[in-house]
DNA sequence: AAGCACTTTAGAATCGTTCTAATATATTGA
DNA sequence: TCAATATATTAGAACGATTCTAAAGTGCTT
């Protein structure tokens, strides 16, 4: 069972046809160990110079739209000039390096209790994001 | 002592001259009880229609990005089109919802215990944010 | 009041992202 | 297998927030 069967699959199963370009970038996102951070642009460079496929920019903003709708990426919350997504969708936090713009994990288990006081009456939470900003010493 | 000599004094302490686009900016933001969220349009809005005021939208950005810089108001982190900004620069936090697009801030002492297990050897934390959005049931 | 530094301004430029509508590809059913 | 139909891709235009440019205006010092 290749990976592609994999990908195939998993683009179905929430009513994606498994194009070329889909597949591509799934190859890209998702097969790896690691979480991935990344940015259009970043991705946009990885499958030119390491997949050697040409995809337009339309198609990777339109397939990226997707996935996050379809829960396979998320959205991190951080103001920087670029929109950036990770592919580990589970709950957790983020180290954000402002001289390198790097993004770290971290889990919900490196964060002691973190409970609200306070709540909202009429309105349901949606997610707990915690951002801590870090920089070089 | 007026409120205009205040802003006078606030500015020329942070080396900004008190010019009357930037008292009227002045006066928007930081003659007010409350906490304040805004966008530029926001801003740019107000100034209008409450100040009567017409101030070019490159001073308005000039303005607001010296106040960042000098630390009066805090860019705050959450993906949106627009960029927010907050006139309260201590330690505290938001809900953000997004049905609304409506901010609401909290305090270090509405969460338990916002102590990190982990921590990054070489560098120096320079803010935690929390984020917990929420919906309108 | 003159001179200099700082500030404001309109409009152009930039850049990330979305839209458009024409073309291509995938899927379905005969 | 071969249309017919639905979905996807694409280049390039459009959009919108923000920044840049450089010319004109204002505030401050002497």
């Amino acid at each position: 069972m290749s990976i592609i069967r994999n990908f195939d699959k998993k683009l179905r199963s929430v009513g994606l046809r498994p194009t070329r370009q889909r597949l591509d970038i799934c190859e890209v996102l998702f097969d790896r160990k690691e979480t991935f951070h990344f940015t259009i642009d970043d991705l946009r460079k990885i499958l030119k110079t390491k997949l050697h496929t040409k995809i337009s920019i339309a198609t990777i903003y339109n397939t990226i739209n997707s996935f996050k709708h379809k829960g396979y990426i998320k959205e991190i919350s951080l103001n920087s000039e670029k929109t950036y997504f990770d592919t580990n969708v589970t709950n957790h936090h983020h180290f954000y390096n402002e001289t390198t713009n790097e993004l770290i994990d971290f889990h919900d288990s490196d964060v002691e209790q973190l409970k609200l006081r306070k709540n909202l009456p009429g309105k349901k939470i949606k997610s707990i994001e915690v951002l801590v900003k870090v920089a070089n010493k």
